[in-house]
DNA sequence: CTGTCGTGCTAATACGTATTAGCGTTAATA
DNA sequence: TATTAACGCTAATACGTATTAGCACGACAG
C-alpha cells in the first residue's frame, strides 16, 4: 500500500477534454497519425501533461508494446562483494556507458537464486521483465545457456562460450591469441622449456588459455611442467619449476604468481634473471603487488560496451547476434626476460655486477 | 521483433485442460482458494508448468498486482566510471546484498538524463517501473527531492538530506560527530590552532563536516586557517598552514591531503612531527597512498544495506521512512600526533636524531 | 443530389496476470 | 423429495498503455 495515486492517461484525457487514445497518440503517435491531430489539440494535451507532470507507466507500456528499454544483467556471482568487484566493475562500466548512450536502463538480476547457487530460470524468473539480457560470470550453467539459445531469448554473453545447442552470441577476449603471443615472445627470448601453472577447469576462459599455450608450443618449445596451483604451496611450485628445468612459467592466476615470486625471492632467486614469469590476463588488483608482471590486457570495458551494443541490436532488429573476440594486447611488465641459459654468459656477469 | 513466443498461462491452461484462472490460482492463490482445488488438478497443472518451464511474466504480474519486487537505484553520476566506482561500489555492495536477501532486483536508472545532467524526472521517467527507489549521489537536486517527497513516492536517500518540503527518509553517516570526535582528539593532543582545508559546498555532506568541526571548536581551540583547496597549489597550502601557526590540518578531500603531505615532505617537514593531518572520511583509494592518514570510516556498505531495508519496509508496509545516522568510527592512522609546541622539547630532539 | 475524400477524433481491443463473484454438479441433510 | 452445502472450477474484469479500425462531420467534385 504505497498510497501515492498514479496519474493515468485517462486523467489527462479528462482534463484536456479528449479521449485516452488521443493522449497516447499525442505522446507517441506515428507521424501519420499525429498529422491528423490539429496543433491546437496537441498543445492543449501537452499543456496538461506539463502542468501535471504526467509520465507514462513503463509497465503498462511494456504490456502494450512488448518492449521497455531495459537490459537485464545476470551475474552468476553477486556483482559487488569486494572479491568480485574488481572483476565485474570494469564490465559494468562499459555496459552502463553503452546502455546510457542507447537510452536503456539496467536491471541487475540479483535475487534470482539462493546463495551461491544462482539460476537464470528460477521460480520467479524476472528475466522477462527486460527486453534482453547480458550474462556474465566465470563459469556458466550449460543447460541454462542451452535453454536461452533454444528459446531464442535475446541475450549476449560476456566471454567466449562454446555452442550450447546452437551458437552462443558473445563478446569475449581472445585469450588464446593473447596467450600464444606471450609464449612466442618467450620463445624468441630463448626459452624452450616452459611451465604452466593453473587449473584444468572446464570453463572456456581457462580452456582457451591452455589451447593458446599448446598451439604456440608447436614443434619448438616444450612443456616441462604443468601444475595446478590450487592448494599447492608456493615453495613447492618454485622447486618444481627449478627442478624441471623450465625457464619461463605461465600463470593463470595472478595470486599464484605473486605467491610464487615471493617464494622464489625467499630462495634467493631473481625474476626474470633466474626464470621468467608471465601472467595470462590482466588483473585489477595487480596494482597491489609491487611486481609488474608481464601479461596481457583484457579489454573488459570494451567487452561490456560491445556486448551491450550487440544486445541492443538483437533486440531492436531481431538479428541473431554474433561471436566477437577482442584482442588482448600484451603488457610488457618486467618479469619476462631472456632465457638464462641460452645467451647466458653476458647476462650472468651483468647480474653479478648489479 | 524478438521472435520468441512466450508461454502464457493460457497455454498452460489448455495443456492441462483447465482455465487460465485455475493456473493462476495454482501458482499463487490464497490458501483458502487453493483448498478448493483438489490435489490431483494442482499436480496436473504443476506438471505442465514443470515440463514446459513456464514462468509468469513479471510485467503482466505487476500490471495486475501493482508491485514487481524491483528497487530502482538512481545515481546522479554514472556509477561505474573508475573515478566514481570507488565511491559507489561499497554502497552498491550493501544494496545488492540486502536486496538479494529481501528478494528484490535492482534497476539501475542510468538513462535518465543527458550526459552529466541527470534528472530523476526526465521525459521518460522510468522511476515508476520500480516499486521504490534509492537515491544516491554527492549532491542532490533539491527540487527533485521535494517532488519525490510531495508525491509520496517511496524512496530513501543515501546520505543525510535536509528537509525538502518535508522530512527526507535517509540513511547517512554521522559526519558531524565523526569530525567532532577527531577534532577533540586533536585538542587532547594539545592542538589549539587548527586549519580546515576544503570547499564550502552546499551539499549536506560538506556542511555536516563543517558543522561538526565548528561544534568542537567551542571555547578552546581556534580556527587559524580556512582554505578551499580547489585550484590551490599544495605548496601554497603548506605555507599557509605553517605561517598561520596551525598545528593540525583537517581535510575534506583525501586527494588534497596527499598532495599537501607530499609538498610538506618536499619542504623538509614531517607529519605528524611538524604538524598533524586529519582526513574527514574514509576513501577507498587510500590504499594507493603510502601514508595512512588519520580519519574516520564511513560505513558505506552498512548505509546501503540499511537504506535498502528501509525502502523495502516503506514499500511493503506503507511506512513513511525515517532518518538514520550511522556512526563513523575513527581510524587511528599515523598522521595525528601531539602538538609540536605544547609538549614540544622531547619531540624535537627525537626528530633530530632520526 | 449523391458520392468521395479528408479531418478530427474515439471505441474497441490486445497485452498476461490476479482476483472476485458465481455457476453447475454432486453429496449430505431435513 | 426438496433444500442446502460443499466442491471444483470458470467467466469476467481490472490494471494502463498502444494501436487499429472506423465513426461523424463537412467540403468538394461530379
Amino acid at each position: 500500500m504505497t498510497g501515492h495515486k498514479r496519474l493515468t492517461q485517462n486523467d489527462i484525457a479528462k482534463l484536456a477534454g479528449v479521449s485516452q487514445a488521443t493522449v497516447s497518440l499525442v505522446l507517441n503517435g506515428a507521424p501519420t497519425a499525429l498529422a491528423r491531430i490539429p496543433a491546437e489539440t496537441r498543445e492543449r494535451v501537452q499543456g496538461v501533461i506539463r502542468t501535471t507532470g504526467y509520465v507514462a507507466d513503463p509497465i503498462a507500456r511494456r504490456m502494450a508494446k512488448g518492449l521497455n528499454r531495459i537490459l537485464g544483467v545476470f551475474t552468476y556471482e553477486p556483482a559487488f562483494p569486494s572479491a568480485q568487484a574488481d572483476f565485474f566493475t570494469p564490465f559494468l562500466l562499459g555496459i552502463e556507458e553503452e546502455a546510457q548512450q542507447q537510452n536503456y536502463d539496467l536491471l541487475l538480476l540479483t535475487s534470482a537464486g539462493v546463495g551461491n547457487n544462482r539460476k537464470i530460470f528460477s521460480e520467479n524468473n524476472r528475466l522477462r521483465i527486460a527486453d534482453g539480457c547480458l550474462v556474465l560470470g566465470r563459469e556458466f550453467d550449460r543447460k541454462e545457456l542451452a535453454r536461452l539459445v533454444a528459446e531464442d531469448y535475446p541475450f549476449v554473453a560476456i566471454g567466449r562460450r562454446d555452442d550450447a545447442g546452437g551458437p552462443v552470441p558473445y563478446v569475449g577476449g581472445d585469450y588464446a591469441a593473447g596467450t600464444r603471443q606471450l609464449v612466442e615472445e618467450a620463445v624468441l627470448l630463448g626459452h624452450s622449456k616452459l611451465a604452466y601453472v593453473g587449473p584444468e577447469g572446464t570453463a572456456e576462459s581457462i580452456a582457451d588459455r591452455w589451447r593458446g599455450f599448446c598451439s604456440a608450443l608447436g614443434e619448438g618449445p616444450k612443456l616441462a611442467l604443468h601444475v595446478d596451483a590450487v592448494n599447492r604451496p608456493a615453495g613447492e611450485i618454485v622447486d618444481g619449476i627449478v627442478s624441471s628445468g623450465a625457464t619461463a612459467a605461465f600463470f593463470i592466476e595472478l595470486a599464484d604468481a605473486v605467491r610464487v615470486e615471493a617464494a622464489a625471492r625467499e630462495r634467493g632467486l631473481v625474476v626474470p634473471q633466474d626464470f621468467s614469469m608471465v601472467v595470462l590476463g590482466s588483473h585489477i588488483r595487480a596494482g597491489r603487488s609491487p611486481v609488474r608482471f608481464t601479461s596481457y590486457k583484457i579489454p573488459r570495458e570494451e567487452m561490456g560496451r560491445q556486448a551491450t551494443a550487440m544486445l541492443v541490436n538483437r533486440i531492436e532488429t531481431g538479428s541473431v547476434g554474433s561471436q566477437i573476440l577482442l584482442t588482448c594486447e600484451t603488457v610488457a611488465g618486467e618479469t619476462l626476460g631472456p632465457c638464462p641459459l641460452y645467451p647466458a654468459k653476458k647476462r650472468q656477469s651483468t647480474k653479478r655486477i648489479q
